[in-house]
DNA sequence: GCAATAGTGTCTCTAAGACATTATAAT
DNA sequence: ATTATAATGTCTTAGAGACACTATTGC
């Protein structure tokens, strides 16, 4: 790479790059967001009945400006000398001390005025836990970090065809619960095809005490998650080390808003789960067998 | 938004904003590059045969350091009152005089040094166009920019399995050609799962006259073109307004790296085309029918 | 026995894959 | 007739979906 070669003006690679400035450029600052999914349980009164699964975000309460008092999904600033990756992983960690969990980027979000402080963009990742393992303060009384069950629902859905054009509109609506605290967004994703022109949109509708444009990357981390329980083994990272297959089962319905047929269901996530010797009984009937995740590859 | 809330400093959202100052931190570059796609056609010298068809990718030799001389694709710093999309556009529009053509977000790479000058964070976006609307300088001999044919290939498929770990790695090789051009560029993907925990990593190999991290984004692209290829309507978007069943298959095949079957082909792609009244004759083998992209919306 | 969940069997329908056959032009 | 491509038919297999049935515990 460098075998002084000299540019136009004469100059070699390292004496430019030693008189290269950055800074002579306005230049936006760059964040790392992250959207932290588990899935937790909730008790039936009834001790027979098996405890229902709902799924949970980490939100945090900001306590400056901008939106002051709303929550937001934890992030930050990305350093100077760390990765994406690893600002990432730093942020995941500062909230929920786990450490060696799944996490992947989402999208990059890069709209102008998506922060009123100025030019922000910022690279959203998700990240899955395994509730039982998390051990820190987040969601503890004492934290202003605390995990909301989500309600997703798509309440206007369009499909407008005529010859060459056609025109498909999504209304979903976000909502997130903590005990007595309720936000809620509404995103409006267009997906339109003229001729063979597609254009794709994702836009925040409405907001109530979920700062910036929030909604769209949860919205975004949730249909990224749907698509994913259906087309790899992601959902394991949700599950502790043993499962019954029922609860399993229930955690793609929540993940995926549906209801599934226990028999079907067993057949598809057969390949991903090996049998244990452990067993899970008094619970008022038949007791059933746990099981472990087994890696599997994809043909 | 604005209530006039008060920030543990006693100060108001307003104040704050005016007061903020951006530039006490430092802020790495973001830059877009663009992966600019086209599939072309290979007359034989056989005129009763069908012509070719081939992959291809826009570069452009770089006039400057680092990498003076070396080939990358087009990009450029994002400005300050444009979006991520909307720099991705302009550049797009800057290299082909192109517009209303397909485009998407494929991913943003933020390694520490993955350029000399400083920290540069890159949002690398993919556009698919249609090699006939095509109108100005570039691939021209004037210009430096020149489409470059792709050979894409895995050179090494290994997948080691233990009880309870269990690593995937692919060397991939991607070879680029402008008639005595060569390029080359190899990238290993690992995945790897130990227990649950999941990684997967993309590193370049060894990169012969590409320039940056360009052959990891290039990778990046083809592969996910390859999965959408497969997945949705996509690869019309490289098609002309009229164009045989055959051509199609053969866009699919190039696309793909495989050959397929035609019936079988046909059936898939049957929701996707209208039959139009034209046909193509004079060819020296039975006429074909033209057929049109008819939208068709999953699900 | 009843409530509640665990676990399996099987029929149907659809889509994918493989292969074979017929059709039609230009030379 | 030959070459080259166009276009369709059909058998098989794999997987998804729907539904029915049997099993096992605690109360």
């Amino acid at each position: 790479m460098n075998d002084n070669k000299l540019n136009a003006q004469g100059v070699d690679e390292s004496t430019f790059l030693a008189n290269y400035d950055m800074t002579a450029f306005d230049r936006p600052s760059v964040t790392v967001d992250m959207l932290l999914l588990t899935v937790d349980e909730i008790k039936s009164e009834n001790i027979r009945k098996l405890p229902e699964k709902t799924l949970k975000i980490l939100l945090i309460q900001r306590n400056e400006h901008p939106y002051l008092g709303q929550w937001a999904i934890p992030g930050g600033f990305v350093r100077m000398n760390e990765s994406l990756d690893q600002a990432a992983y730093r942020e995941l960690s500062e909230e929920t001390g786990v450490d060696n969990v799944y996490l992947e980027q989402l999208y990059t979000f890069g709209a102008v005025n998506r922060d009123p402080r100025g030019r922000i963009i910022s690279s959203a990742y998700m990240s899955l836990v395994d509730m039982h393992q998390i051990t820190t303060k987040a969601g503890t009384d004492a934290s202003d970090a605390k995990w909301f069950d989500i309600r997703y629902n798509v309440v206007n859905h369009t499909v407008k065809s005529e010859s060459n054009q056609s025109v498909e509109t999504k209304e979903i609506e976000i909502e997130l619960n903590h005990e007595n605290i309720q936000l809620k967004a509404v995103v409006k994703v267009v997906k339109s095809v003229s001729g063979k022109h597609v254009t794709f949109e994702r836009k925040l509708f409405s907001s109530d005490q979920l700062a910036f444009d929030h909604g769209v990357i949860i919205q975004t981390g949730l249909e990224r998650l749907r698509s994913k329980a259906n087309q790899s083994d992601i959902v394991f990272q949700l599950m502790p080390e043993l499962f019954t297959l029922t609860e399993l089962q229930k955690t793609y319905e929540v993940i995926l808003g549906q209801s599934l047929l226990k028999a079907n269901f067993r057949r598809k996530i057969a390949k991903y789960v090996e049998e244990t010797d452990e067993i899970v009984q008094d619970k008022g009937h038949r007791p059933s067998k746990l099981f472990k995740y087994k890696p599997y590859m994809e043909e």
